[in-house]
DNA sequence: AGTACGTCCTGATCGC
DNA sequence: TGCGATCAGGACGTAC
């Protein structure tokens, strides 16, 4: 579900509604064994408890929970999500984490497929590592984009996918690009121009943004961001079935990366 | 190393 | 209405 936008959303608003400052009271884990790999692991969760939250930071779709000795990670994986909690709420269904910290301010972790992850990290440096820049970094380039795809030679689509390269790009975002600069998810990247590449890089920005200014603008009835699927009023690139270019307005096609599947134009994506 | 898969898990959706 | 097959927005591990 969340890719960078979303995550974004995420920080800022746990930021707005005041995590900052205040301390990890207590702590519920949902009682189910955990498999190291697969599985999302919960273990950073246990630790926090009187660790006070000194700030929020984002790489790509990695959270990172900075606190007094140690940063706690979330990673939502497909279809983990934060939400708040008030004392009128309901409970959600697939809630895995609970978090009480000081003056009643909770949160939880709930996530029907269990590929989220709550992690211990030494730093941010640790947490961050392994991903390459930050898709909305300022100071990541286009030359530096295309100095990250040098010498390979695979589809573009998945080395859009690969957090190494560029952080924060998913599965929608990746096809949305590739669709604003009419290139073929099944382009090998090293048969792309610099200049296309530096067009596909503005449109990776392009598109982020113009999600994340979306989700800003369109919060729910309680400021909450709207995080949950809704993927289709800010796209340009309806990913269904039977959806259409609205270049060319014929059907889009799909094609199958590993597992992943990308819609494109087949005519206006070279 | 880089590439191309398969796999982790479970809910929602679609076709019969 | 019921039931199996298929699909899902991520990230890894493995085999070449």
């Amino acid at each position: 579900m969340p890719e960078l936008p979303e995550v974004e959303s995420l920080r800022r608003y746990l930021v707005r509604e005041g995590m900052i400052g205040r301390t990890f009271e207590w702590v519920g884990i949902e009682d189910k064994p955990e498999s190291a790999n697969g599985t999302g692991t919960l273990a950073g969760a246990r630790l926090v408890v009187d660790q006070s939250v000194k700030s929020i930071e984002r790489r790509g779709k990695q959270l990172a929970v900075v606190l007094d000795e140690f940063v706690l990670g979330f990673h939502m994986g497909m279809t983990g999500q934060v939400h708040i909690l008030d004392s009128d709420d309901t409970p959600a269904r697939f809630i895995r984490a609970v978090f009480n910290l000081t003056d009643d301010f909770r949160i939880a972790l709930v996530d029907p497929r269990r590929w989220a992850k709550i992690q211990h990290f030494e730093s941010l440096e640790h947490a961050f590592s392994g991903l390459g820049p930050d898709a909305l970094d300022p100071d990541f380039t286009s030359k530096q984009f295309a100095t990250n795809l040098d010498g390979r030679t695979a589809q573009i689509k998945p080395l859009l996918l690969n957090q190494a390269i560029i952080a924060g790009v998913g599965n929608i975002y990746a096809d949305e690009a590739l669709h604003r600069v009419e290139i073929s998810p099944a382009r090998r990247v090293n048969t792309i121009s610099k200049k296309n590449l530096g067009s596909l890089f503005d449109a990776i920005r392009i598109s982020l943004e113009h999600s994340l200014d979306f989700i800003l603008k369109h919060p729910d009835e309680r400021g909450r961001p709207y995080i949950v699927d809704a993927y289709g009023d800010r796209m340009q690139l309806h990913r269904k079935p039977g959806s259409f270019c609205p270049r060319c307005e014929i059907p889009l096609v799909t094609l199958k990366f590993g597992g992943r599947t990308a819609y494109y134009c087949g005519n206006c994506q070279k």
